[in-house]
DNA sequence: ACATCGCCTATTGTTGACAATCTACACTCT
DNA sequence: AGAGTGTAGATTGTCAACAATAGGCGATGT
């Protein structure tokens, strides 16, 4: 039961998601700018691909919401306004919430094997805030968040806040908005972390909400409008 | 403000995602069967496209969980197991849960509109009920519920959801059950709908709770394994 | 009789070319 | 001068042909 039949398929995922991770991850990164179109010929041959494959690749990125696809137009990088940002992390404290009571009805085990990834996340997120690297410290914040959901083992709860990581993440480039409050960052990640050691139940629930809330209250007030998206 | 450009784009939307949709709903009527493989071609002729549209279509689906792709043997039709039931009614409950909140902070108007929409479908499933069409049934309550979500307005939390919709109408062709208690399921969404319109908050989640665990012992006790999802 | 090897067909993956559509710019007319 | 129109360029949408891979089937040898 080690490998039953996932034993070497060399790259047996199909070629459009393996494109598609690629050109997901250029984009949170900000490689394009918010509302910048994509042309399908210049991506495609920076792939060393042609325009099929590519194709296929931005409409998984199109259903995702990182790109918005126009008929006879193109697809362009999303532009996201400060209503988007109240979705997206009204969705994430939905999963987040789930996943915590998921997570306490599992048993220890999976409380203790999920502590140990999210420290070990924590420990280098603190690295990396002693020399105030910006795009590592956003990567790691989602990261820590991610690990935690995926605690839970529900594919499809993983599969949905991947999506909404990578829409956070589009957020800080789209709103041009830096992480403030650098050293309370970690001090909050590892009470959340604390409270899931301690079983705490309701008191995780608490914090996740206060921590959500207080990231979007840093990433609305900074601009208070931003376009609207339509 | 009327319609600042949406003013008739004349099947503004693109092609791929046409052909996303009916195909989709082929599939979740059992068009296909489970396991069966989409062959490029023939489904391309179908739809009178060529098979490029065709692939970006099958994409879509993919993400969405309804195919799964193995590189060079193309896409299959997904088969749920019993597990997979479980995860989508987790993820449901969710959803459906972080609904009832959002809906009760929102205050009455909100609210009242969402009943109205749901009072309707309830009478048309009452309808169908009567004459014993379990597939007008199964389209309404998943109708029913997608209202539910959509009344909140978070146009990311509605997409998630009929995503799980199409994911659930397969849970019933898949483990090829047929809807219990044919009685009983207009009276628990009556039930529902009730229970939001007197805002009571508390009693909304737990019967949203119990509806979606009954739902789950319905769909798993008739098949006690149907398969692993791998 | 059974296992193994090699071919063969069907289907997918990829590519390049062609057609349709939109945007931008220059030109004309009032 | 300004508005409207026509044209040109670029980009997307679509298609059909080519290449590559996987699985099935029969032949062959032990």
């Amino acid at each position: 039961m080690a490998a039953p039949e996932g034993l070497f398929v060399l790259e047996g995922r199909p070629t459009a998601q393996l494109i598609a991770d690629q050109l997901r991850e250029q984009i949170v990164q900000g490689a394009f700018r918010p509302g910048q179109q994509i042309n399908e010929s210049a991506v495609a041959g920076q792939f060393r691909t042609s325009r099929g494959p590519l194709r296929e690749a931005l409409q998984r990125l199109c259903q995702e919401g990182l790109l918005v696809s126009h008929r006879n137009r193109g697809v362009f990088v999303t532009e996201l306004s400060t209503a988007d940002v109240k979705e997206i992390y009204a969705v994430r404290e939905a999963v987040e919430l789930a996943a915590s009571t998921t997570l306490m009805d599992a048993g220890q085990d999976l409380i203790r094997d999920t502590c140990r990834v999210l420290k070990d996340i924590i420990r280098d997120m603190a690295k990396h805030v002693a020399v105030s690297d910006w795009q590592a410290i956003a990567r790691l914040d989602m990261q820590f968040h991610t690990s935690f959901v995926a605690g839970t083992g529900n594919t499809r709860l993983i599969r949905i806040y991947e999506t909404l990581a990578a829409e956070t993440r589009m957020c800080i480039l789209s709103l041009e908005v830096a992480y403030p409050r650098l050293d309370v960052l970690v001090q909050e990640h590892q009470n959340l972390l604390d409270l899931l050691e301690a079983e705490d139940r309701k008191g995780l629930q608490q914090a996740v909400k206060r921590h959500l809330q207080k990231a979007v209250e840093d990433l609305t007030v900074t601009r208070q409008d931003n376009g609207i998206s339509a």
